[in-house]
This record gives structure tokens, C-alpha cells and sequence, in this order.
DNA sequence: ACTCGCCCGTGACACTTGTCATGCCGGCGC
DNA sequence: GCGCCGGCATGACAAGTGTCACGGGCGAGT
């Protein structure tokens, strides 16, 4: 009976291997690949097909949540662990809608990783109790998908025009998609907009 | 030759076990207790007086500077790490005044932990060389009183015209005060100067 | 086949924002 | 006294932003 072979992406270097540390305490568990963000990641991906794939949310390059619905697409085989500071009920949500098996909290005992790492391989779920009660009763997420790629650039200074050029759109429709998530969220300004979806774990 | 005992407080409890994991990997080094506060860091001091605390910044109950104060105080042959997300050059000045003999950013490699720890240990200092570099030659906050407040506001999503009623102001005066503020920090908008500022701790 | 939602685009308009030239005033050094 | 600089203010202009009306296409459901 061989180990589980897991792949963990986190951004943070020193976490990222105190995670593996913890990882390899375990007999039945192989840490195969590290990465440092999303981009990397799918490259381990697609070289050590993992078993489990445990990634953290807000990452460089490519988002943890991103990075799962790219997983779940191309290598089904994987399953997916989110795991993150952030208890957003929106972030549950998405993670949830891109496939993902767990959601686990930086908060819980370090305990609870190996065994969740062991319950999604045999095909189980493995969501925070606490906050899967807290997001049925959230109001659910109303920006689409451009809308928060757009938003989400916005919300980091860049200009309609920036933004245009980097995904490939006119500048009217970026300012359209804005002007659309401004009303959505009852803001004001694409500042505000951004501000709230943020805290709300839209973004 | 006996093991070095170390104490880790870290709030996020599976980050706190992975830390301890990392350097249970260390076989001149032995984790001889766990805080989830500084609270609790403080007992786990009295009661097993460890050759290094190792702690986090953002903590309930007490920070992690705070802690690093009170140990230098009460329990001197202890050396303390500060072990943080957080780059900012002003808590690693307010992390040396509290007479801390490390600062490690979790940014860095796992290895370097066990590395600062011994050296610490040897009574030596270990402090980021990027951010020791930074801390010094960075021009301590170019933003005056006025910018600063104006520039808060207007990373809230606030409009020039609310700005300058709140602190009674004409709106070209705010927009001018936003104009300096972005030349000085090298933004493009007062989005993104609101987001450097922020991340420089000047806000 | 039909509607509905999301996607993407255009053009026009009013408003906000960023920049610049210009000025007043008070403190500081010489 | 004089120049000089930093805080504060104004007005004017160009560029960027938010909104609206309107158009097209595509896929999922009824």
C-alpha cells in the first residue's frame, strides 16, 4: 500500500515548508512537489499528478481558487484542499463552485490537515462545520466572473485603459463591467466597489 | 551537549504546529512548549524558561512585541525571535527597541528558522538583510499631516468633494494635497497611492 | 422557437480626477 | 530686512471615469 502523494502551494516559504514538515510526520503521507504559487503549481500539476493538491487562497500569480477549478478541470484524479486564514463565506462558496473537496482553516489544530488530506482521498468532504452554516445564510456572490477580474484590477490602481490591454477588452466594456459591478454593490466608485467586495470575500 | 529549547507563540494554530514540526526535524533543537497568545507565552516563560522564544507579531491578548519586551525584562537569558508576515520597518524598529535579537519574515526559506535559531542562540543577531537595508535608507514617510489624512480618505472610495467637506477644505486643494501625495509616492492614480502608502505603513 | 442571462462592443454625455501656473502667508536662516 | 521654502488655496484644462441607450452573439433552460 503506497503513500498518499501530496502537492502543497503556498506563498509564504517558511510555511510552506513547516506545512511539509508537518506532512512528512505522517507514514501513510508523501510531500511529491512544492510550489510558490499558482503558475507553479499547475506545473507540478501536470508533472506529479498528485494525489491531493493543498493550496492556500491569496497567492501570487494565480489564486488558490483559480488554481483549483484549473486542477479539477485537467487532472480530475486530483482532489483539492483549500486552506487559508480567511473564515470569508464567499471564499467557501467559489471554492466549493470550483471543485474543491475541503476547506480548512489556518486556525484549526495542526492535526486536522493529515486527516483531511486522508477523508478527501477516500472521497469525503471536509468543510469547516461552522462555516458551512454561516455561508447558506450569506447573501451569495452577484459579480460574474469578468466582473471580478475587472474589479479586482481596478482595485489595485489600474487604469480602464490598463486594464483594457490586459484582458484583451475596449476600454468601454471594462467600463461598463465596472460601472455594472459599482451598481451591484451599491458603491459609489470603483474604489468603494473594490472595498466592499473584498471584504465580503468576493474577490 | 543538550538540545536548545525553544518556544513558538503563533495564534493560527496549524501554523503553529508546522512550525513545530519544522524544528522537530532539528535534532540539536527541542520544542519545549506552544503559545496560542502571548498571554499564554508569558506562563509557558515562568514556567520552562527556554534558551529562544520564537513569536509572531499579530496576536491576540498580547502582540508579539509587547511579549518580546516583557521577556527581555523579566526573563534576560531568554533570546526572542520575531517570526511575521509583515515587512514593515516600523515594527522591526519597534521589534529591536523591545530587544528582540531577531527578525525573520515568513516569506523567507524554513531553513533559515532553525539557522536564526541557533544563531540567537550563540548571541548573535539576525535580522533581514533586505528589510535592515530598507529600514535605514528608506525616507521615513515623505507624506505630510495633510496628505496623509487626505490620502486615507481617499483609499475608502471617498470623492474629492466629500473629502474636502470632511476636512473643510475647496475640492482643488484636496485634489491638490492627492496630485503631491501620488508624485511623492510614484503612482499612477490615487488608488495605487493609497496601496503603496498602506503597504509602507504610512498610512 | 423563444426567452433569459452573460458576454462583448459602440457612441455620447456629464462628471470626477490629475496636473499646472499662480498666488498668499508665516516661519527660518543669513 | 531679505530671500526662500513649505503649507494652503484658486482656477483652468486635459485626461480619466461613470452612466445610459443601444446593438450583436452565444448557450441553457421552458
Amino acid at each position: 500500500m503506497s503513500a498518499i502523494r501530496v502537492l502543497i502551494a503556498e506563498d509564504q516559504a517558511m510555511i510552506l515548508g513547516a506545512l511539509a514538515a508537518l506532512l512528512a510526520g505522517e507514514p501513510d503521507l508523501a510531500v511529491c512537489a512544492r510550489a510558490a504559487n499558482g503558475r507553479a503549481a499547475l506545473l507540478a500539476l501536470t508533472a506529479e499528478r498528485p494525489d491531493v493538491l493543498v493550496t492556500d487562497i491569496e497567492m501570487p500569480e494565480m489564486t488558490g481558487l483559480t488554481l483549483a477549478a484549473e486542477a479539477r478541470a485537467r487532472f480530475p484524479a486530483t482532489q483539492v484542499i483549500i486552506l487559508t486564514t480567511f473564515a470569508r463565506p464567499g471564499y467557501l462558496r467559489r471554492a466549493l463552485e470550483a471543485g474543491a473537496r475541503g476547506y480548512l482553516l489556518k486556525d484549526r489544530p495542526a492535526a486536522e490537515l493529515a486527516e483531511a488530506v486522508r477523508r478527501v482521498h477516500r472521497g469525503e468532504r471536509v468543510i469547516d462545520p461552522e462555516l458551512a452554516a454561516e455561508a447558506w445564510a450569506s447573501d451569495p456572490d452577484p459579480l460574474t466572473e469578468r466582473e471580478r477580474q475587472i474589479l479586482w484590477r481596478a482595485g489595485e490602481g489600474r487604469s480602464s485603459a490598463e486594464i483594457a490591454a490586459e484582458v484583451h477588452l475596449s476600454e468601454g466594456t471594462v467600463r461598463n463591467y465596472l460601472s455594472e459591478a459599482i451598481s451591484k454593490l451599491g458603491a459609489a466608485n470603483r474604489i468603494e466597489a473594490a472595498r466592499i467586495a473584498r471584504q465580503k470575500g468576493w474577490l
